[in-house]
RNA sequence: GCGCCCGUAGCUCAACUGGAUAGAGCACCCGCCUUCUAAGCGGGUGGUUGCGGGUUCGAGUCCCGCCGGGCGUACCA
């Protein structure tokens, strides 16, 4: 058994090692933590290994100064095996030193621990997720990206940290885009190609369908003079109405349609949704959410519309309130219609009647902000108080103009077709890499075809993935194939290629890494780049809990970066397997493993893949 | 009109939510392959954090006002 210690981050022993000092000083309880919180990995490496900022803001509400406050609480600190050094700088910083061979015995503890570290959570909550929510019954597209890979990362990482997740995809499927496929059925089918490959023929008759609108048009409800729509909203009006026609075609579409959005699911690496409770599945149950708002007097009437009142509580009316409030949610349309208020809802009852969920997350892109507030602020009138209800937000996609990413057509450019592009690039950057490696005389794994295009396929993917996932998802950003495909920097391949020479050194002597895992001999850290990697190590934990405190997967990657660049130093200055002595032999393997070990988790956090040569 | 978000190096982005001298990558310049993958490593140039006030020991971060941009503003989702 590892020791205890080694198991817990280490940030949270050393705020165990400054609670008992710092609470005599700090008064109420929520304070000492908001002090202990003031503890932190060092902005720069020159002040140590941590910092401590606390000594600022206590001293004024206790009135001392500054660096007299801090170097008494330095002295009062108990005896420990952890920090080498605390030492009081400028106007009061508390800089930390640990002490290498804590880390040292830290690091192999680690090397024991199937979990790398990371503390199960204590207690573990209930999420629900909501993510990609895409219409099935057109291709998936670049909106659908971020929503899709973020709900998957989150959903990794709070599993990963020992949380209950249901992920729920919200389909489309009830809408418009059914209409056009019956009308395009009904019209312009072609048989032999639908028995031949019902998929893409049904992906052609939507194109087709939607390209007879009118210039402009879009796939909106609501009134329309254009012949074509309308008659594809007559078609979706009959399923709704239960039309047996049209709810056997419907029900003929579906399969087809979802093994499309799966297709790309399964390229992307997504994980399998737990439930895909789409909008044809909440629909007989939004009836009963209006008439419950109405019979508990929470909705009016306004306008000829059944309305909830915005997060403030109003309904405006009046010309100047419509002017300066935000709007009510609308549940029923004039026109008898349910909205997707009314749907979503309805989904909150249906999931905490049936998840009983601590929270529930809705990864959503940021201009639906609004919906959200509105709709938050209603589902807790109804009583879903209790459960936290956060909007996932995040920023457009943008192309290199910085408008929202088109093809050059104009068109809104298909998943699959850039992932195709993305896998295509990354196997050209494969040979490309490969032939100037192989002139300059470097050992180069010679592979095959298949193997090659596996690597694009992982490298291709990753990128695309990385590249978004390692922005802050509250920005919009630019999708770039020169950025995300590159070599260089915070990527994906750069992760992939450091796992890589990690497996070639284990390869090169066939060496087996499970004596690392179950009896890890002892970890020397002589050299800096030694020691600055197994800090870099023992800091995997911080990273998880911060991109789950926060639901930031760049924290990961942000993370992964800090990691991959220690190991490439390590790797330059640190022979392993000729390293000076079989012990320093046996440690910096045993480092190498961690390392692989800890990058092939982080990134199966982001839902990407590794390699084992490049 | 009102509301939300954004503005950081030539470009693309960080900055652990108020901490020390604002950091990376790309681009540009210089250097490193008879030792495990050079898709690598080291060094250098580059900043009035849009502008102006304020709050305080300390502001890219908080408050106010401008300028510029994006998005949203009841019957699409």
């Amino acid at each position: 058994m590892p020791p205890r210690a080694a198991l817990m981050n280490l940030l949270t022993q050393l705020r165990g090692l400054f609670e008992p000092v710092l609470a005599p000083h700090a008064g109420d309880p929520g304070k000492l933590a908001d002090y202990l919180g003031m503890i932190r990995p060092a902005a720069n490496p020159d002040h140590g290994d941590y910092q401590a900022n606390f000594a600022m803001p206590l001293a004024k509400a206790t009135g001392k100064k500054p660096p007299e406050l801090a170097k008494e609480v330095v002295a009062a600190l108990p005896a420990n095996d952890l920090v080498e050094s605390a030492t009081v700088a400028g106007p009061g910083f508390i800089n930390l030193k640990l002490k290498s061979d804590f880390l040292a015995a830290a690091v192999r503890g680690v090397a024991t621990d199937p979990r790398l570290g990371v503390p199960p959570a204590d207690p573990p909550k209930r999420y629900v997720i909501d993510y990609s929510s895409p219409n099935v019954a057109k291709p998936l597209h670049v909106g659908h990206l971020r929503s899709t890979i973020i709900g998957d990362a989150l959903a990794r990482v709070l599993r990963f940290q020992g949380h209950t997740v249901v992920t729920d995809n919200h389909l489309g499927d009830w809408g418009t885009q059914f209409g056009m496929l019956i009308y395009g059925y009904r019209n312009f089918l072609d048989q032999a190609a639908y028995e031949a490959d019902p998929v893409r023929e049904l992906a052609r008759l939507y194109v087709h369908v939607r390209n007879q609108f009118k210039q402009g048009d879009d796939e909106d409800e609501g009134p329309t003079d254009d012949p074509v729509k309308k008659a594809c909203q007559e078609e979706t009006a009959k399923l709704h109405a239960g039309d047996p026609a049209n709810l056997a075609l419907w029900n003929q579409f579906m399969p087809h349609c979802l093994a499309e959005v799966q297709a790309i699911y399964d390229r992307l690496g997504i994980l399998p949704f737990d439930f895909e409770h789409g909008e044809s599945f909440y629909n007989p149950m939004l009836q009963g959410v209006v008439d419950d708002l109405i019979a508990t007097g929470t909705a009016a009437v306004s306008q000829g519309a059944v309305v909830v009142p915005n997060a403030a509580g109003k309904v405006p009316t009046t010309p100047e309130e419509l002017k300066k409030e935000e709007p009510p949610a609308i549940v029923r349309k004039r026109d008898g219609a349910f909205t997707y208020t009314t749907s979503d809802l309805a989904t909150v009852r249906y999931r905490v009647e049936h998840f009983r969920p601590d929270a529930m997350l809705y990864v959503v892109d940021f201009r639906q902000a609004l919906h959200f507030k509105t709709f938050f602020a209603q589902a807790r009138r109804m009583g879903y108080d209790r459960v936290e209800l956060t909007h996932i937000s995040f920023g457009s996609v943008l192309g290199e103009n910085r408008r929202p990413f088109a093809t050059r057509s104009g068109g809104v450019p298909e998943l699959g077709r850039l992932i195709d592009e993305a896998v295509q690039l990354g196997l050209a950057k494969y040979e490309e890499s490969y032939e100037s490696r192989k002139a300059s005389g470097h050992d180069v794994p010679d592979l095959t075809d298949a193997v090659k295009r596996d690597i694009a396929e992982a490298v291709g993917v990753g990128a695309i993935k990385y590249g978004d996932l390692s922005q802050n998802r509250t920005s919009d950003y630019v999708f770039s194939y020169d950025k995300m495909l590159a070599t260089e920097g915070n990527t994906a391949t750069y992760m992939q290629y450091a796992y890589a020479r990690c497996c070639a050194i284990f390869r090169k002597e066939n060496v087996d890494p499970a004596r690392f895992r179950s009896d890890p001999p002892a970890v020397v850290l002589a050299e800096p780049a030694e020691r600055a990697l197994a800090l870099q190590l023992l800091r995997f934990p911080e990273a998880v809990d911060a991109a789950a405190a926060d639901y930031l997967p760049h924290l990961v990657t942000g993370y992964l970066w800090d990691l991959a660049k220690s190991y490439s130093v390590f790797f330059e200055s640190c022979p392993v397997l000729k390293a000076p002595s079989p012990e320093l032999r046996d440690s910096r393997l045993l480092l190498v493993d961690l390392v692989a070990r800890v990058i092939r988790q982080a990134l199966d956090l982001l839902g990407i893949r590794v390699v084992e040569r490049m």
